[in-house]
DNA sequence: GATGAATGAGCATTCATTCAT
DNA sequence: CATGAATGAATGCTCATTCAT
């Protein structure tokens, strides 16, 4: 047993392959739960059919996974989380313009919704509706996207120097762009029947809710 | 044979009374079917629940209803057609100004939302991501409060003397209004923590999409 | 209330008329059951399917027949006696010669299986594999036309004063034609896919059989 | 990595361990299945005295077959090709003369009927009157054997070089054999009060058929 | 006699989860 | 780590039967 003493703390190769392929396993498990869920419904999707469609077996589902609900959380956070990135870092770009501010709006449909339709249906419809465990998910990662809305609203009128008239609506203000956001991408996404262009929808609701924060801000 | 001619077709005072009771027995179950559905959810309630909760047997449950889902499709669509015929006439009344508009936008939130809340947690959490039938309804009811307010904005438009910039924008705004009500009522009804005046947050909401749809309507 | 004197003891017209409609109601119930039965199976036919065919409530059902099993005992009761009657009466309008065996032999098939094709499934297919009490009605049905058969054969070795050969085996050769028949009739009638001709599928079988029994009496 | 050149393709000793037990798991819910299904008739059977009678969970029954039906339909296909595999090798045991076919109808008697009454009681009763997909295995079943005797019928009359006066008429002649078959076993088994000597019956039976064969046959 | 709403025992089936191998 | 057979609680739903009107 010789231990490579020259890094010490290393990591043997072997367990970082191991932590690699684990990564994997989880990110394979995660990919065929989202489509199934999607697809079938959480509840009609049955642990074995997400083993099937992963290629592993049931058991290696729970090895990684303490039970169906974990993989519903893990989604909705991750998928949250994603979101929040894009819009987050799309706001920060922003240089606290009105321009920015609308900018990030339109990302939000451009570079999430065209590219992951699955991940809207996820966090707007199979997330909603189960236990509390998944429902805090889903509020927290409503809450967070909110603050940072709200924040960038913040910022904006800190930066362009036109403060809100009453500072404590910023939070009703997040609240409804992102209320926004949601019912718009999935009534255009998957309740219109004619095919829509998504990206002219968002311009609109982007300048509506633009002005509607306008409307709060100091002239 | 002697036969009533004062009124005739009069059906017998017995068949009047089973009718009512027929009526009032699925009006039992519906209520008890939206109380324990809101507490517990959809999924984790059974239907022998529903059952001890209205007081009849499973089987009754059963002859009024095809099935469990039924159940929810119809609470859907009453919920739907109620909140439609408040906010609808809200509309109506309002004479075509902006204040009338504003005046039905705060009625949701004062005569929906603050007497009924756990029909607003059916609507927007206990009637999402199930089956196709439900999702349909869901639609079909999320889809005429869109029409109604599409069309106040379009009424109000042509009565103010300001047309919209682009009238096929008129219903983005109503899908967003309409996103704004939802998350908005849910927000701060479910998922905010300390006591909101709901009221309050409505009136701000209500500014912010009044302020966003008159940015659409020509000077 | 005038009583009709001339004629004492006869029924008062209403009673007869009440009898009459009772009957007529009867069997309509009985029609609709053996339809249903043959067409769904026993186990797959509701009691109110019963009912709705017959046009008729549930309840009348019931007055009518203690339970679904009634009608089915009912059923294989008539029909049994329907074809003992038939192939009896043949048996007997036969003069005890070979020919007059054979004739009744065919009768079965062309008076009974062509015309009544569900009553032989009813009797060979719907009946089997019941409670004990249907178990019974079909077993004295068949014991009953056992029975008939045993005694054409010994009528006919009397007469043609051809004795058999060991009396007793006239009830084996009787349980033979009867089984000879029953899985004849139904797999020409409901397992061959190509179009039989089930008279002359019955000569045969009849020629076959009368040849057995020649075989046991004497020369 | 050495290979087992020895023996490739060798299974694994533990793997060859569980296909035992697992068929052996099958073999022990049939064997319950087939028990309860003759003594208590199939409705009357439930899921969960089959996984009891086999010392099973309910699940474990569902494992193994799709549904109750399965486990009958499973059945009426062993049964019938047990019977068919005796009955066939006895004729084929058979030389070809009138002695062979006298003997293997006899070794119904004798060597099926006697020995597993239970099994000619779930093909003759339990599997009549079902679904289409048990009355689709039982009609393969009855098929197939009528076929072994139809060409058994043939096969003897090449060999006695006495050809059938109408080759045709050995359809109906094997399914009349096996319409005899199936009465006298069922009435003689189950129906006659007294003790019967079943061997005594299958003999008539069987002189009685050879016979009726005879007729057929030129001279 | 006729009705049909109400009953509730009964059952097939599913599926999340575990654990011996 | 991976497997997949085994578990059994849980539940939706049916339907024969009753009985008040």
């Amino acid at each position: 047993m010789q231990e490579n003493t020259d890094t010490p703390m290393q990591e043997k190769p072997s367990t970082v392959r191991r932590k690699r392929e684990k990564a994997h396993r989880e990110r394979t498990i995660l990919d065929a739960a989202l489509r199934l869920f999607v697809a079938k419904g959480f509840h009609r999707t049955s642990a074995s059919e997400i083993a099937n469609a992963a290629e592993v077996s049931v058991g290696t589902v729970y090895f990684y996974f303490k039970n169906k609900e974990a993989l519903l959380i893990r989604l909705t956070e991750e998928i949250s989380y994603e979101l929040r990135k894009l819009v987050g870092s799309e706001f920060s770009l922003s240089d606290g313009t009105l321009d920015g501010f609308k900018g990030a709006g339109l990302s939000f449909f451009k570079d999430f919704c065209i590219p992951h339709p699955e991940k809207v249906t996820l966090l707007f419809r199979e997330a909603v509706g189960h236990s509390q465990a998944v429902e805090k998910a889903r509020k927290k990662g409503f809450t967070q996207l909110t603050e940072d809305v709200r924040k960038a609203i913040l910022f904006m009128a800190e930066n362009m120097d036109r403060p809100l008239t009453n500072p404590e609506s910023a939070d009703v203000l997040a609240v409804s762009i992102v209320g926004i956001y949601e019912r718009v991408a999935y009534n255009y996404l998957f309740w219109k029947e004619g095919e829509t262009d998504i990206l002219k929808v968002g311009e609109d609701a982007v300048a509506f809710l633009v002005a509607g924060v306008e409307r709060f801000l100091k002239p």
